[in-house]
DNA sequence: GACGCTGATGTTACAACATAACGAAACGGG
DNA sequence: CCCGTTTCGTTATGTTGTAACATCAGCGTC
Protein backbone atom coordinates (compact mmCIF):
# COMPACT_ATOMS: atom_id res chain seq x y z
CA UNK A 1 0.00 0.00 0.00
CA UNK A 2 1.26 3.02 -0.94
CA UNK A 3 -0.17 5.91 0.70
CA UNK A 4 0.05 9.73 -0.73
CA UNK A 5 1.00 11.12 2.50
CA UNK A 6 4.09 9.05 3.15
CA UNK A 7 7.63 8.21 1.65
CA UNK A 8 7.25 6.16 -1.72
CA UNK A 9 7.32 2.21 -1.06
CA UNK A 10 10.57 0.87 -2.51
CA UNK A 11 9.12 -0.76 -5.00
CA UNK A 12 6.89 1.71 -6.39
CA UNK A 13 6.71 2.25 -11.00
CA UNK A 14 10.03 4.46 -10.84
CA UNK A 15 10.42 5.30 -14.46
CA UNK A 16 6.54 6.39 -14.38
CA UNK A 17 6.61 8.64 -11.70
CA UNK A 18 10.24 10.50 -13.41
CA UNK A 19 7.94 10.52 -16.20
CA UNK A 20 5.10 11.94 -14.20
CA UNK A 21 7.27 14.41 -12.65
CA UNK A 22 8.99 15.21 -16.41
CA UNK A 23 5.60 16.03 -17.91
CA UNK A 24 4.14 17.93 -15.13
CA UNK A 25 7.36 20.47 -15.60
CA UNK A 26 6.70 20.61 -19.27
CA UNK A 27 3.31 21.42 -18.65
CA UNK A 28 4.28 23.79 -15.72
CA UNK A 29 6.83 25.71 -17.57
CA UNK A 30 4.08 25.85 -20.99
CA UNK A 31 1.61 27.19 -18.87
CA UNK A 32 3.71 30.09 -17.93
CA UNK A 33 5.37 30.66 -21.03
CA UNK A 34 9.20 29.42 -19.87
CA UNK A 35 11.10 26.84 -21.34
CA UNK A 36 11.97 23.74 -20.60
CA UNK A 37 15.13 23.46 -21.88
CA UNK A 38 17.34 20.12 -22.04
CA UNK A 39 19.58 20.99 -19.81
CA UNK A 40 17.15 22.12 -17.11
CA UNK A 41 15.31 19.24 -18.26
CA UNK A 42 18.24 16.89 -17.96
CA UNK A 43 18.89 18.20 -14.48
CA UNK A 44 15.02 17.54 -13.22
CA UNK A 45 15.30 14.26 -14.44
CA UNK A 46 18.50 13.27 -12.75
CA UNK A 47 16.92 14.67 -9.14
CA UNK A 48 13.60 12.85 -10.21
CA UNK A 49 15.75 9.60 -10.72
CA UNK A 50 17.20 10.00 -7.15
CA UNK A 51 14.00 10.53 -5.53
CA UNK A 52 15.87 11.86 -2.65
CA UNK A 53 18.73 15.09 -2.01
CA UNK A 54 21.55 15.60 -4.43
CA UNK A 55 24.14 18.19 -4.12
CA UNK A 56 24.62 20.29 -7.12
CA UNK A 57 28.27 18.12 -7.26
CA UNK A 58 26.66 15.27 -7.32
CA UNK A 59 23.98 15.97 -10.27
CA UNK A 60 27.01 17.34 -12.16
CA UNK A 61 28.55 14.13 -12.28
CA UNK A 62 25.48 12.51 -13.38
CA UNK A 63 25.42 14.58 -16.10
CA UNK A 64 29.20 14.04 -17.03
CA UNK A 65 32.91 15.37 -17.09
CA UNK A 66 32.73 17.93 -19.38
CA UNK A 67 29.71 20.38 -17.99
CA UNK A 68 30.62 22.91 -15.88
CA UNK A 69 29.11 24.11 -12.07
CA UNK A 70 27.35 26.78 -13.76
CA UNK A 71 25.40 24.70 -15.61
CA UNK A 72 24.17 22.62 -12.50
CA UNK A 73 23.53 25.63 -10.50
CA UNK A 74 22.53 27.79 -13.43
CA UNK A 75 19.11 25.01 -13.67
CA UNK A 76 18.59 24.75 -10.37
CA UNK A 77 18.19 28.19 -9.91
CA UNK A 78 15.43 28.41 -12.56
CA UNK A 79 13.49 25.19 -11.29
CA UNK A 80 14.03 26.50 -8.29
CA UNK A 81 12.11 29.57 -9.07
CA UNK A 82 9.52 27.99 -11.17
CA UNK A 83 8.65 25.62 -8.38
CA UNK A 84 9.41 22.42 -9.33
CA UNK A 85 12.60 21.88 -6.97
CA UNK A 86 13.46 22.64 -3.78
CA UNK A 87 16.37 23.92 -2.19
CA UNK A 88 17.26 22.08 1.45
CA UNK A 89 19.79 24.48 3.41
CA UNK A 90 20.41 22.12 6.13
CA UNK A 91 22.18 19.44 3.41
CA UNK A 92 23.51 22.19 0.82
CA UNK A 93 21.12 19.82 -1.65
CA UNK A 94 18.00 19.98 -3.54
CA UNK A 95 15.10 17.78 -4.07
CA UNK A 96 12.27 17.80 -6.21
CA UNK A 97 9.10 19.22 -5.48
CA UNK A 98 5.88 17.23 -4.74
CA UNK A 99 3.70 19.79 -2.96
CA UNK A 100 1.66 22.66 -3.67
CA UNK A 101 3.76 24.49 -6.50
CA UNK A 102 2.14 28.10 -5.10
CA UNK A 103 3.21 28.49 -1.29
CA UNK A 104 6.74 27.51 -0.71
CA UNK A 105 5.65 27.02 2.86
CA UNK A 106 6.44 23.14 3.00
CA UNK A 107 8.10 21.10 5.58
CA UNK A 108 10.79 18.67 4.58
CA UNK A 109 11.78 15.24 6.37
CA UNK A 110 14.74 14.38 5.48
CA UNK A 111 16.23 10.82 6.13
CA UNK A 112 19.95 10.99 7.48
CA UNK A 113 20.70 7.59 6.16
CA UNK A 114 19.13 7.32 2.56
CA UNK A 115 18.38 11.27 1.89
CA UNK A 116 15.17 10.33 1.13
CA UNK A 117 12.62 13.05 1.30
CA UNK A 118 9.02 13.75 1.85
CA UNK A 119 7.31 17.10 1.56
CA UNK A 120 4.60 18.06 3.74
CA UNK A 121 2.61 20.77 3.49
CA UNK A 122 1.06 20.96 7.26
CA UNK A 123 -0.93 23.87 7.76
CA UNK A 124 -1.17 23.74 11.53
CA UNK A 125 3.07 23.88 11.46
CA UNK A 126 2.45 27.36 9.73
CA UNK A 127 -0.05 28.63 12.04
CA UNK A 128 2.10 27.88 14.98
CA UNK A 129 4.97 29.56 13.61
CA UNK A 130 2.93 32.48 12.29
CA UNK A 131 1.14 32.69 16.10
CA UNK A 132 5.08 32.38 17.41
CA UNK A 133 6.44 35.04 15.70
CA UNK A 134 3.50 37.55 15.69
CA UNK A 135 4.04 39.27 18.97
CA UNK A 136 7.76 39.86 18.24
CA UNK A 137 6.97 42.52 15.44
CA UNK A 138 9.45 40.34 13.20
CA UNK A 139 7.91 40.60 9.87
CA UNK A 140 8.29 36.80 8.01
CA UNK A 141 9.17 36.52 4.62
CA UNK A 142 9.84 33.16 3.91
CA UNK A 143 10.94 29.82 6.57
CA UNK A 144 12.26 26.42 6.52
CA UNK A 145 11.04 23.52 8.29
CA UNK A 146 13.11 20.60 7.82
CA UNK A 147 13.33 17.70 9.97
CA UNK A 148 16.40 15.15 10.00
CA UNK A 149 15.73 11.51 11.16
CA UNK A 150 15.21 8.31 9.57
CA UNK A 151 12.38 7.57 7.42
CA UNK A 152 10.49 4.51 7.78
CA UNK A 153 12.74 1.83 5.35
CA UNK A 154 16.02 2.82 7.16
CA UNK A 155 14.43 2.01 10.15
CA UNK A 156 13.12 -1.18 9.60
CA UNK A 157 17.03 -1.86 7.78
CA UNK A 158 18.54 -0.96 11.05
CA UNK A 159 15.82 -2.61 13.41
CA UNK A 160 16.99 -5.78 12.09
CA UNK B 1 11.17 48.94 27.10
CA UNK B 2 12.98 45.74 26.77
CA UNK B 3 10.51 42.42 26.13
CA UNK B 4 11.97 39.60 26.88
CA UNK B 5 10.52 37.56 23.80
CA UNK B 6 11.74 40.56 21.83
CA UNK B 7 14.59 41.41 19.50
CA UNK B 8 16.67 43.51 22.21
CA UNK B 9 16.87 47.22 22.09
CA UNK B 10 19.46 49.21 20.06
CA UNK B 11 20.56 51.24 23.16
CA UNK B 12 20.94 48.24 25.34
CA UNK B 13 23.77 47.90 27.78
CA UNK B 14 25.82 45.29 25.28
CA UNK B 15 29.01 45.51 27.31
CA UNK B 16 27.19 43.84 29.92
CA UNK B 17 25.36 41.71 28.00
CA UNK B 18 28.57 39.91 26.35
CA UNK B 19 29.82 40.05 30.20
CA UNK B 20 26.82 38.11 31.09
CA UNK B 21 27.08 35.87 28.49
CA UNK B 22 30.63 34.82 28.94
CA UNK B 23 29.78 34.50 32.66
CA UNK B 24 26.89 31.79 31.58
CA UNK B 25 29.31 30.33 29.32
CA UNK B 26 31.84 29.66 31.97
CA UNK B 27 29.15 28.26 34.46
CA UNK B 28 27.81 25.80 31.83
CA UNK B 29 31.18 24.64 31.24
CA UNK B 30 32.59 24.34 34.98
CA UNK B 31 29.69 22.83 36.00
CA UNK B 32 30.17 20.16 33.05
CA UNK B 33 34.03 20.06 33.28
CA UNK B 34 34.70 20.89 30.40
CA UNK B 35 37.57 23.84 29.24
CA UNK B 36 36.66 27.27 27.92
CA UNK B 37 39.63 27.75 26.70
CA UNK B 38 41.10 31.26 25.41
CA UNK B 39 39.98 30.54 21.70
CA UNK B 40 36.46 29.17 22.57
CA UNK B 41 36.25 32.04 24.87
CA UNK B 42 37.45 34.37 21.98
CA UNK B 43 35.01 32.85 19.47
CA UNK B 44 32.44 33.23 21.92
CA UNK B 45 32.88 36.83 22.85
CA UNK B 46 33.12 37.97 18.91
CA UNK B 47 30.05 35.82 18.32
CA UNK B 48 28.34 37.81 21.45
CA UNK B 49 30.07 41.31 20.17
CA UNK B 50 27.86 40.99 17.06
CA UNK B 51 24.36 40.30 18.56
CA UNK B 52 23.18 38.74 15.55
CA UNK B 53 24.68 35.64 12.80
CA UNK B 54 28.04 35.34 11.62
CA UNK B 55 29.59 33.44 9.18
CA UNK B 56 32.98 31.21 10.55
CA UNK B 57 35.13 33.53 8.11
CA UNK B 58 33.76 36.50 9.49
CA UNK B 59 34.60 35.57 12.95
CA UNK B 60 38.24 34.58 11.53
CA UNK B 61 38.85 37.82 10.36
CA UNK B 62 38.06 39.02 14.30
CA UNK B 63 40.78 36.89 15.47
CA UNK B 64 43.31 38.06 12.86
CA UNK B 65 45.32 36.90 9.88
CA UNK B 66 47.71 34.81 11.55
CA UNK B 67 44.36 32.24 12.91
CA UNK B 68 43.24 29.02 10.41
CA UNK B 69 39.81 28.35 9.55
CA UNK B 70 40.15 24.75 11.93
CA UNK B 71 40.78 26.94 14.63
CA UNK B 72 37.37 28.44 14.07
CA UNK B 73 35.71 25.49 13.52
CA UNK B 74 36.91 24.07 16.14
CA UNK B 75 35.99 26.37 18.68
CA UNK B 76 32.48 26.31 17.00
CA UNK B 77 32.03 22.83 17.45
CA UNK B 78 32.78 22.96 21.17
CA UNK B 79 30.78 25.77 21.67
CA UNK B 80 27.50 24.14 19.80
CA UNK B 81 28.09 21.09 21.17
CA UNK B 82 27.90 22.66 24.69
CA UNK B 83 24.69 24.37 23.70
CA UNK B 84 26.09 27.91 23.99
CA UNK B 85 26.02 28.91 19.99
CA UNK B 86 23.91 27.64 16.53
CA UNK B 87 24.40 26.48 13.60
CA UNK B 88 21.93 28.74 11.03
CA UNK B 89 21.69 26.55 8.08
CA UNK B 90 19.71 28.53 6.09
CA UNK B 91 23.41 31.48 5.76
CA UNK B 92 25.91 28.95 6.92
CA UNK B 93 26.42 31.19 10.16
CA UNK B 94 26.40 30.96 13.79
CA UNK B 95 24.84 32.63 16.34
CA UNK B 96 24.54 33.08 20.53
CA UNK B 97 22.26 30.61 22.02
CA UNK B 98 20.02 32.36 24.30
CA UNK B 99 17.53 30.22 24.61
CA UNK B 100 17.45 27.13 27.09
CA UNK B 101 20.67 25.13 27.24
CA UNK B 102 18.78 22.01 26.64
CA UNK B 103 16.47 20.64 23.79
CA UNK B 104 17.89 22.79 20.70
CA UNK B 105 14.52 22.92 19.56
CA UNK B 106 14.10 26.46 19.62
CA UNK B 107 12.96 28.87 16.00
CA UNK B 108 15.42 30.96 15.08
CA UNK B 109 13.84 34.74 13.34
CA UNK B 110 16.73 36.23 11.18
CA UNK B 111 16.79 39.63 9.96
CA UNK B 112 17.74 39.43 6.43
CA UNK B 113 18.85 42.99 6.68
CA UNK B 114 21.02 43.41 9.59
CA UNK B 115 21.22 39.65 10.64
CA UNK B 116 20.24 40.21 13.84
CA UNK B 117 18.34 36.48 15.58
CA UNK B 118 16.15 36.24 17.89
CA UNK B 119 15.68 32.47 19.33
CA UNK B 120 12.06 31.64 20.18
CA UNK B 121 11.20 28.13 22.10
CA UNK B 122 7.69 28.33 21.21
CA UNK B 123 5.92 24.90 22.39
CA UNK B 124 3.27 25.31 19.69
CA UNK B 125 5.25 25.18 17.04
CA UNK B 126 7.18 21.68 18.32
CA UNK B 127 3.78 19.94 18.91
CA UNK B 128 2.99 21.24 15.13
CA UNK B 129 5.67 19.79 13.69
CA UNK B 130 5.75 16.41 16.29
CA UNK B 131 1.95 16.11 14.53
CA UNK B 132 2.54 16.32 11.18
CA UNK B 133 5.53 14.16 11.03
CA UNK B 134 3.30 11.21 13.54
CA UNK B 135 1.69 9.97 10.90
CA UNK B 136 4.19 9.55 7.99
CA UNK B 137 6.56 6.57 10.29
CA UNK B 138 9.43 9.24 10.09
CA UNK B 139 11.65 9.17 13.27
CA UNK B 140 12.63 12.73 13.75
CA UNK B 141 16.22 13.03 15.74
CA UNK B 142 16.52 16.84 14.92
CA UNK B 143 14.83 19.85 13.17
CA UNK B 144 15.32 23.36 12.31
CA UNK B 145 12.89 26.18 12.00
CA UNK B 146 14.00 29.37 10.61
CA UNK B 147 12.16 32.53 9.19
CA UNK B 148 13.77 34.76 7.26
CA UNK B 149 12.07 38.31 7.14
CA UNK B 150 12.54 42.06 8.64
CA UNK B 151 13.27 42.81 11.93
CA UNK B 152 11.90 45.84 13.84
CA UNK B 153 14.35 48.03 14.08
CA UNK B 154 14.82 47.49 10.22
CA UNK B 155 11.76 47.79 9.61
CA UNK B 156 11.26 51.35 10.84
CA UNK B 157 14.33 52.23 8.95
CA UNK B 158 12.74 51.33 5.56
CA UNK B 159 9.31 52.35 6.33
CA UNK B 160 10.58 56.17 6.69
C1' DG C 1 60.53 16.73 38.67
C1' DA C 2 60.21 13.22 34.84
C1' DC C 3 56.64 10.35 32.71
C1' DG C 4 52.82 9.48 30.09
C1' DC C 5 47.96 10.15 29.18
C1' DT C 6 44.44 13.12 27.29
C1' DG C 7 42.52 16.91 25.19
C1' DA C 8 43.45 21.30 22.68
C1' DT C 9 45.87 23.79 19.20
C1' DG C 10 48.95 24.81 15.01
C1' DT C 11 49.68 23.94 10.26
C1' DT C 12 49.22 22.37 5.74
C1' DA C 13 46.66 20.93 2.36
C1' DC C 14 42.47 20.09 0.22
C1' DA C 15 37.36 19.05 -0.46
C1' DA C 16 32.80 20.78 -1.26
C1' DC C 17 29.74 24.37 -2.40
C1' DA C 18 28.72 28.51 -5.14
C1' DT C 19 29.13 32.62 -8.21
C1' DA C 20 31.28 36.49 -11.30
C1' DA C 21 32.19 37.81 -15.82
C1' DC C 22 32.13 37.55 -20.64
C1' DG C 23 31.60 35.78 -25.14
C1' DA C 24 29.10 32.49 -28.30
C1' DA C 25 25.08 30.26 -29.67
C1' DA C 26 20.12 29.37 -29.92
C1' DC C 27 15.46 31.05 -29.99
C1' DG C 28 11.57 33.77 -31.35
C1' DG C 29 9.15 37.89 -33.03
C1' DG C 30 9.11 41.50 -36.48
C1' DC D 1 16.71 37.67 -42.44
C1' DC D 2 17.75 40.73 -38.49
C1' DC D 3 17.76 41.91 -33.96
C1' DG D 4 16.95 41.57 -29.20
C1' DT D 5 16.65 38.28 -25.52
C1' DT D 6 17.53 34.20 -23.26
C1' DT D 7 20.40 30.34 -22.62
C1' DC D 8 24.66 28.16 -22.52
C1' DG D 9 29.92 27.38 -22.49
C1' DT D 10 34.04 28.57 -20.40
C1' DT D 11 37.32 30.28 -17.28
C1' DA D 12 38.40 31.79 -13.16
C1' DT D 13 37.59 32.66 -8.51
C1' DG D 14 35.17 33.16 -4.08
C1' DT D 15 33.21 30.97 0.01
C1' DT D 16 32.52 27.39 3.33
C1' DG D 17 34.17 23.40 5.65
C1' DT D 18 37.51 19.16 6.79
C1' DA D 19 41.27 15.58 6.83
C1' DA D 20 45.47 14.50 8.60
C1' DC D 21 49.21 14.86 11.42
C1' DA D 22 52.55 17.27 14.28
C1' DT D 23 52.88 19.87 18.53
C1' DC D 24 51.72 21.69 22.84
C1' DA D 25 49.38 22.32 27.36
C1' DG D 26 47.15 20.49 31.41
C1' DC D 27 47.12 17.00 34.82
C1' DG D 28 47.56 13.10 37.62
C1' DT D 29 51.19 9.60 38.96
C1' DC D 30 55.19 7.85 40.41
Amino acid sequence: METDAGFPARDHDHPACIARGLDRAQAVCRSRGLRLTDQRRRVLEILLSSHGAMGAYEILEQLGQRTAPMTVYRALEFLIEVGLVHRLASLNAFAVCHGPEKGHRSQFLICRRCRAVLELADAGVDTAIGAAVGPTGFVPVEHIVEVLGDCPDCRSDANG
